[in-house]
DNA sequence: TCGTCGAGTCGAACACCGTTCGTTATGGAG
DNA sequence: CTCCATAACGAACGGTGTTCGACTCGACGA
């Protein structure tokens, strides 16, 4: 006959430490911010995803910061990078700078993180740089042109990505009455007073968001190629 | 003779409740962030130089988004905005960019914290986007051409200042440190392995971010000329 | 085999955050 | 003078990133 427990006993011992890594716990912070957003990612929430405690992040990773950068670059080793060619140059920076806002765009609040970050210095990241210098180099600009260039294109990408991000996540019904509220506001004032603004106001939606993007990066495109010709 | 003061005596009555306005907050606020940058704009820091208590604020600001955006609208009210000008579009457009900047790295952090706020509307912000759009067009481009420009300059010269900011505040030694370590990384993998971050690495300092600026913005101004012509 | 060491895991606590709730004070209107 | 609405205020809530010190575990050397 089984005798039950005695209570002096405290039950199943706690269930082996387990280890973590640092892959794991990028892994888990971008499963997060898939599915929940920005909101989502403190060391608290994805120490919990992880049945852990937030102290035990940090023998991994250096702090949050850290963390953000270490998902940035996993989330640009998701593009593909094309090999320079000079009769392609414009296509292949397009192509490139479309992949890293995809990229990103699928990451609700990776852009914003980013944004405030350091220079990102990850492996992919280097790759990046490198395959977007060498397309601006192989389309005829000088060192420095090819650095500015680059440099902007990085900027307004990830700018744009924070942009979209932010019209599609869960503020989206707060965007739209924000945008309601302007547009009534604009047209109740004297007429003349924002002519403009109130002819361009419907043409901005998530729907017009990749018209947007494209339209920069083919503007920045042509300049460049005056500058090229000069 | 003057007796001390009785124990029983609680000294001088606390002062009479200090009437806040909106507009002190925003004034203080600035103020706090042009001294010490965006690390301290927390609420109890403002509340704080205020000589009040944090929840006090509410009466005057929904939340510290919004206070956010009426800080951003004061910031902009600094600049001069030009009356369109077919003739002269190009240097007005220019002109408008860099005032709009200027202002933002007055205020360390200003320009990264609006970038995740919601669609700038206050009255400054209104007519910087009017102005902005009446030069785009006065400049011969179509509504859309012009709404789509107007959003790029913005987001890009937001991604600029934030950058520029980073470069300046008080991060800056973390940041040459980390230039440095990349460099040195960079240079420590096999020959060819990197050669255009090798050669562009040296050109990215503090001292060449206005001309960075100048760069990205005369390119896309020579995109934009390029669409006009077409 | 045993003991030591270093690295990883973990809980508690620190210092801070934005905001809400309920109370108090104040000024203006009747 | 009284009442009411609004602003000011303190306490507290629920959260954040991080550190400190204790504990655990596996590898290594004696």
């Amino acid at each position: 006959m089984e005798l039950p427990d005695p209570p002096w006993r405290t039950g199943a011992r706690k269930p082996v430490r387990q280890p973590l890594s640092r892959d794991k716990i990028v892994d888990t912070a971008l499963g997060l911010l898939e599915k929940e957003g920005i909101e989502a990612l403190s060391m608290r929430r994805v120490a919990q995803a992880l049945n852990t405690g937030p102290a035990s992040l940090y023998a991994h990773v250096r702090n949050r910061d850290e963390l953000c950068e270490l998902m940035f670059d996993r989330v640009l080793g998701d593009v593909e990078l094309p090999e320079a060619d000079p009769a392609r140059w414009r296509d292949q920076l397009k192509e490139l700078c479309f992949g890293q806002v995809k990229a990103m765009i699928a990451y609700p609040g990776i852009a914003a993180v980013v944004m405030n970050a350091m220079i990102p210095a990850g492996p992919n990241a280097l790759r990046h740089g490198e395959a977007m210098l060498a397309i601006l180099r192989a389309g005829g600009l000088s060192e420095s042109q090819a650095a500015w260039a680059f440099d902007a294109l990085g900027l307004y990408g990830k700018a744009y990505a924070v942009e979209v991000t932010s019209w599609r996540d869960g503020s989206q019904e707060e965007m739209a009455e924000r945008a309601r509220q302007m547009t009534e506001y604009v047209r109740s004032l004297p007429a003349g007073t924002f002519p403009n603004l109130i002819a361009i106001g419907p043409l901005f939606s998530a729907q017009t968001a990749h018209e947007r993007f494209e339209f920069a990066i083919d503007t920045f495109i042509a300049g460049l190629d005056a500058l090229i010709k000069a």
